[in-house]
DNA sequence: CGTTCTGTTGACCACGTTCAATCAGTGTGG
DNA sequence: CCACACTGATTGAACGTGGTCAACAGAACG
């Protein structure tokens, strides 16, 4: 019963719901080709705006959910399980991102999607995609790319956990959602930039997600903050020293931007 | 000068080309959801049918290819290299798959293509694909199940090679490659089975794209022989028994077959 | 029939895991 | 206001998977 779990922790969003035509992150998101003056249309497919509170889990993993979202706020952490208990974290999703869109050969979600800070999120029947992309064929190309670049920062993921050190491939995860987050604000603020970025995660969560106990996570991150490369505490990261931290991680910043596919 | 070396190594096909209403690969591929009597319209926008020879390259990282393809015949593999000069095979390109068409922000090739035997390819131009998807919604959406399926196939190696150790991730890619091949032969041959599929790749091709040394890989594959489980020489892979090599590697058919994600 | 590529084997060692204990910060309830 | 619980960060010691280096055997190919 997806349907009454997801209700319990969905909550409609109780304050004005925000508006498509002047959406600080719509040009990252699933909207970004459609033109200004058609954006009332939009509209019309959302189906809500909803809360969810930190902690919950919006979807899980084998569930046949009946909505795509856009992430107005929040982090959210896409992950499964191993046959041992153990919990990969996939990717990290934040505003702007596309989530509960991939699913298997049965129509079940691939993975489970937990918010890792309390979170607004816009809600698209996705039976309607379909109709959505026959109308505006910018929705088909908008859906292509974000998959694409999904695909590329996975990739990005997979060739890091392969070769890379724990060092190398922490140093990585940490430039990543600090140049996505840097691009979020970008568009927020209009572009002031600081070195300091949110950061709602656990040492544990960035283990799992790069693949490292969070007993070793610990020694690189003190490794990380002894050699001044950056400080993170209270949920607060700073990058010290950029350059050292990508040549460590060995980032290419084009991975992060979405792909030109066609 | 992308062109030119790919003058070199892609040559015409001499033999009659195949032909996409009776081709044999192409409910698999970019032209899954076209309906019959209309897929001369599809060969309008087939450029030419390729060969290519075993060890070449299609593209390298970093080309702006102007074309994408589909595999009629031969094995690839896309790959990349790490700072250090070590090769990182992302996935195996089997026939029916569709390549060249991942490019990141600036339209540069994300991986290199290599082919592991001599190959058949179907070329389209990377520019008539947004014409395409106007004319023919239904290659909209074969593209996005197309990426998709990619995604997932990325996103279960990825989970693998963090989480699992040497045995379990390469007994994974074996049996991840058996049933792509399954599925291709079923599709040629009209469905016998047999436990038996042509295997070109070496040892070393396996460690590449499983994260482990040519060495280690050795120890494991003969490992695999001794408990029976598999047998391997001459071109030739055996799975002796799917069921043991399931448990070990923890492989879910599922992520193989094409995701409905609309 | 030699050259090159691929597979096989052994010795050694390092990165990161596992298990265990402790500490610091943050609520929560009496 | 403090005792208590709970979560996350920190540290140490022992161990093991898989890497590195080096050498050789066998297969494939021109």
């Amino acid at each position: 019963m997806p349907k009454a779990r997801q209700n319990r922790v969905l909550k409609i969003n109780t304050q004005p719901h925000t508006d498509c035509t002047t959406c600080s992150i719509r040009q990252m998101a699933l909207f970004q080709g459609v033109p200004q003056n058609q954006l009332e249309w939009t509209q019309h497919y959302r189906e809500n705006q909803y809360t969810i509170a930190a902690g919950s889990t919006l979807f899980h993993h084998g569930d046949h959910t009946q909505h795509v979202y856009t992430i107005y706020d929040g982090w959210f952490a896409l992950h499964q399980m191993t046959a041992a208990g153990k919990r990969q974290i996939l990717r990290f999703a934040l505003p702007g991102d596309f989530i509960g869109f991939q699913v298997d050969c049965n129509g079940e979600t691939s993975h489970t999607a937990s918010a890792i800070t309390n979170g607004i999120l816009c809600a698209f029947p996705r039976y309607k995609l379909t109709k959505m992309m026959e109308e505006q064929p910018k929705i088909s190309e908008s859906l292509i790319t974000i998959v694409s670049r999904d695909m590329s920062l996975c990739q990005q993921h997979f060739f890091g956990m392969t070769q890379k050190t724990a060092i190398e491939s922490i140093s990585f995860l940490l430039l990543e959602l600090y140049h996505r987050m840097q691009a979020k604000l970008g568009h927020q603020t209009g572009g002031k930039q600081t070195n300091t970025i949110p950061f709602p995660l656990t040492q544990e969560d960035v283990g799992d997600a790069t693949g490292v106990t969070k007993i070793h996570t610990n020694r690189v991150f003190r490794e990380l903050k002894k050699k001044k490369l950056i400080e993170c505490s209270h949920k607060k990261l700073v990058i010290l020293d950029e350059g050292a931290l990508t040549d460590i991680a060995q980032f290419d910043l084009d991975y992060i931007k979405n792909p030109q596919v066609i």
